[in-house]
RNA sequence: UGGGGGAUCGUCUAACGGUAGGACAACGGACUCUGACUCCGUUUAUCUAGGUUCGAAUCCUAGUCCCCCAGCCA
């Protein structure tokens, strides 16, 4: 990241211009304020971290803040354990913000707002039920009408409003709505509610309130008093920011003096601000889905193991795969930040794990479909340690120890009787290196009475022992083994991607998400691992070499019964032939 | 046929009137005690049609295609 060429793709979006401008113009006294605000009514996912990385980053570029916000305005979605989860995820993709906050922290704020919007003759208390309310707002193509209740009086709106907070009356019984125009080609703009009557209990604020804003009204003013000066959104709220600048300047927060006390008690202590919204393109990627509502749909209907099944995309799920958290984050960077609708191959995530867990996963062994290979000219009583690099790059990792004896498991692919064409491995009659060991040659081979090998004997070249004179002797093909007297059984669980089809959204074939579920995404295979590997600590990273980086569940994985997740295989260019 | 956005290699992105560049993918090759990593090389793009200009992905005009909006959800 030291030239131009390598830095973040994020640093250099339109988002960033645009910030860098106003920072240079003085704008907000120079500040940066950023918040990520999630509803907590689902865990996050893969398209949230992009948002998380940005609005820290930028706050974190331009030695700004960024809040956590819980836009938690409809208690009827909303659950504590979501808040929970939400707080771990942020922290775990690296990120710690600058303040906590709920947008219900601010409801007798925003109450007060309302208010005012009545006073100045902005707002009125709407009697038309839902539907009515959907009749008269007209089409996309025609004009909405009035509500006959528009013209209430102010004094008569403030009592409806005050005996709506007092919970007078019925759920969805009335409304308080913007006096906008009905009329507007931007339907937002059509005399929104911006309080609705909701006789629920929320998860922060209990039954305290029988209103409850609105998302258009909420936010806007949310921002405001956190004093936020970049309002970073995704492109679906493009025609919502007419709303959310005409909420602010009807308001002007900032100046509202009667908000100083109500500001000071949930915890607010800067000045408000007149914050701007900027919208940019969801990030989303293929063979996956990313909408909450599917992404709940797999965990109610058991498809899947739970919210942090190493199969989903929420941030739960890729940290049980294994996909470190700097992967993410660095995949965020390469994808950019544009107002383009986009879909992003999985091999770019892919590749950005693999890079980080190149340079950061110590190496080991590990045998995951085994067949015996039994070294004739190895005594049945030798054993000895040989000792491994843990990395083959980073002398940093150290070494370690690993048992070798006279019978070994190697991977049954690593053998054939009858090699197809380009085959390196084990061939009867022929050579291959025993990683670390040396170079054996195939003798013999037994079967079982259909015919299958079940094992191979083979001879080891003493001269091409490890630290010998015939070591550099060249073969074309290293294998991985491990000692069958010491190797440790282990769970581990193979998981490839969740749907087979590259965008299991699209409904034009008639098909459903549901359809295209590959129910082989996870694969539970019982393995041989070396000792060392079963000394892994949860959620350590490891790579087994030659299959693939793995990680020791975080959750179930035990010295003693192992358990692994494979995060991803290695590049095979051999496998692919 | 209302309003708001967007169109650049297969994918994601850069360019801010001056050599269409990078990453991922793919394909070749080198190296290798991981068919990994690394290194080298190759293929592939400005939605269309006009216009302005010495010069257009960029500016103008007219089209085309794609996305979002009619919750008392966010």
């Amino acid at each position: 990241m030291t030239d131009a060429a390598s830095a973040p793709a994020a640093g250099h979006s339109f988002i960033h211009q645009i910030v860098a401008a106003d920072v240079a113009a003085g704008k907000q006294g120079g500040a940066v304020k950023t918040r990520f605000p999630p509803e907590p009514n689902g865990y996050l996912h893969l398209g949230h971290a992009k948002s998380i990385c940005l609005n820290f980053g930028i706050a974190g570029e331009f030695s700004g803040t960024c809040n956590l916000r819980f836009d938690d305005t409809n208690p009827a979605k909303e659950d504590v354990e979501y808040v929970d989860a939400i707080q771990a995820d942020v922290r775990w993709l690296g990120f710690e913000w600058s303040a906590l906050h709920h947008a219900s922290d601010y409801f007798e704020i925003l109450y007060l707002c309302a208010e005012k919007l009545i006073r100045d003759g902005k707002a009125f208390v709407c009697d038309l039920s839902a539907e009515e309310v959907r009749e008269y707002r007209g089409t996309l193509t025609e004009p909405g009408r009035n509500s006959p209740w528009r013209d209430r009086s102010v004094e008569e709106n403030l009592d409806l409003f005050r005996r709506m907070r007092a919970g007078e009356f019925a759920d969805g019984a009335r409304t308080l709505r913007a006096k906008i125009d009905m009329a507007s080609g931007n339907i937002n703009l059509r005399d929104p509610a911006i309080y609705r009557i909701r006789k629920v209990s929320h998860q922060n604020t209990g039954d305290a309130w029988p209103i409850y804003p609105m998302y258009d009204y909420a936010h806007c003013v949310s921002d405001a008093v956190e004093g936020i000066t970049h309002s970073l959104c995704t492109l679906e709220f493009e025609d919502h920011r007419p709303l959310y600048d005409w909420c602010l300047d009807q308001l002007d927060v900032p100046n509202m003096a009667e908000l100083a006390e109500p500001m000071r008690r949930a915890g607010l202590t800067g000045r408000a601000s007149r914050p701007q919204q900027i919208e940019f393109a969801r990030g989303n990627l293929d063979y996956t889905v990313m909408s909450k509502r599917k992404l709940m749909a797999l965990v109610s209907e058991k498809l899947v193991d739970g919210w942090d099944d190493p199969r989903m995309p929420t941030l739960a799920g890729v940290r049980r795969r294994g996909f470190p958290a700097a992967a993410i984050r660095a995949f965020w960077d390469r994808a950019g930040v544009t107002k383009q609708n986009s879909v992003i191959e999985f091999s770019v995530l892919e590749g950005c794990v693999r890079d980080v867990l190149d340079a950061s996963a110590p190496r080991r062994m590990a045998v995951l479909d085994p067949l015996k290979l039994v070294i004739d000219n190895v005594d049945a009583a030798h054993e000895e340690a040989i000792e491994f690099s843990n990395h083959p790059k980073n002398p940093d990792f150290g070494t370690r120890k690993v048992p070798f004896s006279r019978e070994l498991w190697i991977e049954r692919e690593d053998f054939a009787e009858v090699p197809p064409k380009g085959f390196h491995r084990l061939v009867p009659g022929g050579e291959v290196r025993l990683r670390g060991v040396g170079i054996v040659r195939c003798t013999d081979l037994v079967k079982d009475a259909d015919g299958h090998v079940v094992e191979v004997h083979c001879t080891l070249d003493a001269e091409t022992r490890h630290g010998m004179p015939g070591a550099d002797r060249k073969v074309k093909g290293t294998i991985h083994w491990v000692s069958a007297k010491h190797a440790v059984a282990a769970e581990t669980r193979l998981y490839e991607r969740l749907f087979t089809c590259a965008d299991p959204d699209d409904t034009s074939d008639g098909k459903t998400y549901a359809d295209h579920i590959n129910r082989d995404a996870k694969r539970v295979v019982q393995a041989w691992i070396e000792p060392a590997a079963a000394e892994t600590a949860r959620e350590g990273n490891v790579q087994f070499e030659r299959l693939g980086y793995f990680v020791a569940d975080r959750l179930d994985h035990t010295p003693e019964k192992p358990v692994f997740n494979r995060t991803v295989t290695l590049r095979d260019s051999y496998a692919k032939r």
